[in-house]
DNA sequence: CGCTGTATTGATAACCATCAAAGAGGGTGG
DNA sequence: CCACCCTCTTTGATGGTTATCAATACAGCG
């Protein structure tokens, strides 16, 4: 129960997976200039299990991770025990852009599922930036595109019902495991449905119950955390009624 | 903070009011590599009276905004003409961070009062960054707070009634008001009952009837809108009941 | 093969949106 | 200066949506 997380210094090439993955070129410009120049080509790996946690919220921050398996979710306490989840994330995603505020994380990244991550070392990464304009462009570009992501989970918790919320966060789900343009409509869910509640501010039975009608509609099959998405187009619908012209 | 590097290369003295700028560093830097060279000490301003946008969601990107004076709002429509705002913005905070992650701008921005307004061409603050490390940092924690701030309201719309909501946001504009730390007792809302709404996820209606309630509890004054804060600790209280040890 | 955490389902009630109407403010033009 | 209009705000009554409590079923795992 208590194995830590490992620190793989791989002498070798790095994995394959390394070169398929979306952020390699950010992965590289922080190893390659940063502090263990030894190990330029295999920036450090860090494998942890299910429930495992990547950094936590008060901890002091050093360095950004790069998710390259497996599944991850952030949540920040509220205090009673409740939790906000505030992203899921997937293969070629980053954690820990919150902590850029300040000189601690300011949210928990855990593990749901066994997790490979790459340690981005934040000065580092600064560092290289001042040298690659693409790598400064393409990281602005990151943190963009997390406030947009941020703002739209906004308005989803502002102003849409409870199936508005669980359908597009279906989609979501769904299109980010494919590639892009392209839906995924298979797959098995890492998280929890009190995880799910906790992302779209509902309650856990609320997700079990609206899951269940649009099994009950014939818009997809549930069977525990597999799913199976049967009528794309209504869900469509469902999490997009009125705007999207 | 203390270490806060002078860009300033300029002759002519900027106006009074930037010299006082909090990103007075980042208003400069883009402005002196940017488009046009002659006028390097005075970064182009524009000035909008109340109501009036600043940009427009599907504007193509091309620069930030630093607000100098006045207060704005930045919302995103939601298709039947219902609006989620997603930011309430002060004198020395930066508009426009949400396009980062495309080509043009995903949100309106609004003026609430009379404002001012510097542009900051955002091709001109990239290429500023390779060139100033102090500056690439400045703006990456600006984007750090962003999201910060944006993760924190999804707390709030998450897993908060509507008496923390509203509580949360007059401590928010209370304290954003004076000097860090301190806190401003007596100020006037720039912005309508509908407008604090859109932002917390209520309806105008229950905003009023909260306000009123706070008022007859003798936590606040409120005349249209001015408010005084007359019981901090007790809103700090509502705000984060079994939080915050 | 029982155990423990997770998921489903039902009944009830709290919370807040909605509809409706009246009251105040601020500005404009007489 | 006042009357008017328009928008914003307040307040009330009602209903819908979803949280909560409770109990059962289920799955994974030792």
């Amino acid at each position: 129960m208590s194995t830590r997380p490992r620190l793989v210094t791989a002498s070798a090439a790095p994995s394959q997976r390394c070169g398929a993955c979306h952020s390699h070129t950010m992965c590289l410009a922080a190893s390659a200039s940063g502090a263990n120049p030894g190990t330029a080509d295999a920036p450090p790996t860090l494998t942890l299990n299910k429930g495992q946690r990547v950094f936590g919220s008060g901890t002091p921050f050093d360095c950004l991770y790069l998710l390259c398996e497996g599944e991850c979710k952030t949540e920040r306490g509220i205090g009673d025990g409740q939790t906000q989840v505030t992203g899921f994330y997937q293969p070629g995603e980053i954690l820990g852009l919150d902590a850029l505020a300040g000189d601690s994380y300011c949210s928990d990244a855990i593990a749901l599922s066994e997790c490979t991550l790459c340690r981005l070392p934040y000065g580092a990464l600064l560092a290289a930036m001042g040298r690659l304009p693409a790598l400064r462009a393409q990281f602005q570009q990151l943190m963009g595109s997390e406030i947009a992501r941020l703002q739209a989970n906004l308005l989803l918790l502002g102003h849409a019902r409870a199936p508005r919320r669980l359908a597009a966060l279906l989609l979501d789900l769904a299109s980010r495991r494919a590639a892009p343009g392209r839906m995924c409509k298979r797959f098995r869910l890492s998280m929890s449905r009190e995880d799910i509640a906790a992302y779209l501010g509902l309650s856990g039975e609320s997700v079990s119950r609206l899951l269940s009608a649009l099994r009950a509609d014939g818009v997809l099959r549930v069977r525990n955390r597999e799913i199976e998405l049967l009528d794309v187009a209504r869900l469509r619908r469902l999490a997009a009624p009125e705007a999207l012209a």
